[in-house]
DNA sequence: CACCAGGCGATTT
DNA sequence: AAATCGCATGGT
């Protein structure tokens, strides 16, 4: 195969820093799920029955992705396309986001300092709402930690160069773990549970991805969602913000998210009800967008 | 040592 | 209906 054709182009949409984007997929915690390195992000996925390793980078505003494992064809070509458009949110028109944010006394310093940061979604439904599990109620290294052992045992691992790339286990596979195995990997019984539990939902074809986007509105969605076990309202929101990309999500009761709110003086509280609602309706229908702006500022670069 | 982490469901009041 | 509890473990 012609090298030149292993390398896939996408324009950068206006209101775009890829630094900003890749910095944000791991701000200082181990995220098994990509490795970023010398402003560039590798990926592992599987696309239909063909795995794929992806290395992304920049270059004049254009976003470059070096198909380093895999066939690339007209569909493929396609499929990485979009996959890689959908976990950036390029599509997204910032300015209005924006437009509100520079109003805002206490978070415009945020178009500054975080100009150009997309809500780097999670594509795939099942890893999303895998990973809000393994967060819930724990803190975010031992969150990492987690996830990286699940993938490591039940995911798929593509060598490359003497590097190690990861994609996530398919529902199948985790369907028929046992929580006993899960136990002894430091998940609690009912984290085990509500793993396993989830994947055989999507196996038995109960819940995925176009059965949501399906759905007329956030709050059908957002009922489908929590009626499964181990799914309540912060995983629901959080999964319809990074996965179905519904602009209006609201992670309520984030930990993340009250911690900065009352870093910026927003509320006093987690209990301050009234002002996190009147906080939120400044930023009608963008959410979302908010949300992750408010998870960035308790980053450190 | 206590208390909280990007919560949730079960149990008790 | 609302408050409380247990969970696995790491960090402060």
């Amino acid at each position: 195969m012609d090298i030149k054709n292993s390398i896939i182009t996408i324009k950068e949409p206006p209101l775009f820093s890829f630094e900003e984007c890749i910095w944000f997929l791991d701000r200082n915690y181990d995220d098994c799920a990509h490795i970023v390195k010398q402003n560039a992000v590798w990926k592992a996925l599987q696309l239909g029955e063909e795995q794929y390793l992806l290395k992304i980078y920049e270059k004049d505003n254009i976003i470059n992705i070096e198909v380093l494992v895999g066939s690339v064809n007209t569909k493929s070509k396609k499929h990485i396309e979009g996959f890689i458009t959908e976990w950036f949110d390029l599509n997204y028109d910032l300015a209005p986001f924006y437009n509100t944010l520079k109003k805002d006394k206490q978070l415009a310093y945020m178009y500054n300092d975080f100009y150009g940061l997309r809500l780097m979604g999670i594509p795939d439904l099942f890893e999303s709402l895998c990973w809000c599990i393994i967060g819930q109620q724990i803190n975010l290294s031992f969150a990492y930690k987690l996830k990286r052992k699940l993938v490591e045992r039940y995911g798929t691992k593509l060598e490359y160069e003497g590097s190690s790339f990861y994609i996530f286990p398919d529902f199948k596979t985790l369907a028929n773990a046992s929580t006993e195995e899960l136990k002894d990997m430091q998940f609690s019984a009912a984290k085990a549970s509500y793993l396993i539990s989830t994947a055989q939902a999507f196996e038995e074809g109960k819940l995925n991805k176009n059965i949501l986007k399906t759905l007329p509105d956030v709050e059908s969605r957002h009922n489908l969602l929590t009626s499964f076990r181990g799914i309540g309202t912060w995983t629901a929101n959080y999964v319809l913000m990074k996965t179905i990309r519904d602009p209006n999500s609201i992670p309520h009761g984030d930990a993340g998210l009250f911690k900065s709110l009352i870093n910026h003086n927003i509320i006093e509280d987690k209990k301050d009800t009234k002002n996190i609602k009147l906080f939120f309706e400044r930023y009608k229908n963008m959410e979302s967008y908010i949300v992750i702006y408010l998870w960035r500022s308790l980053a450190v670069r």
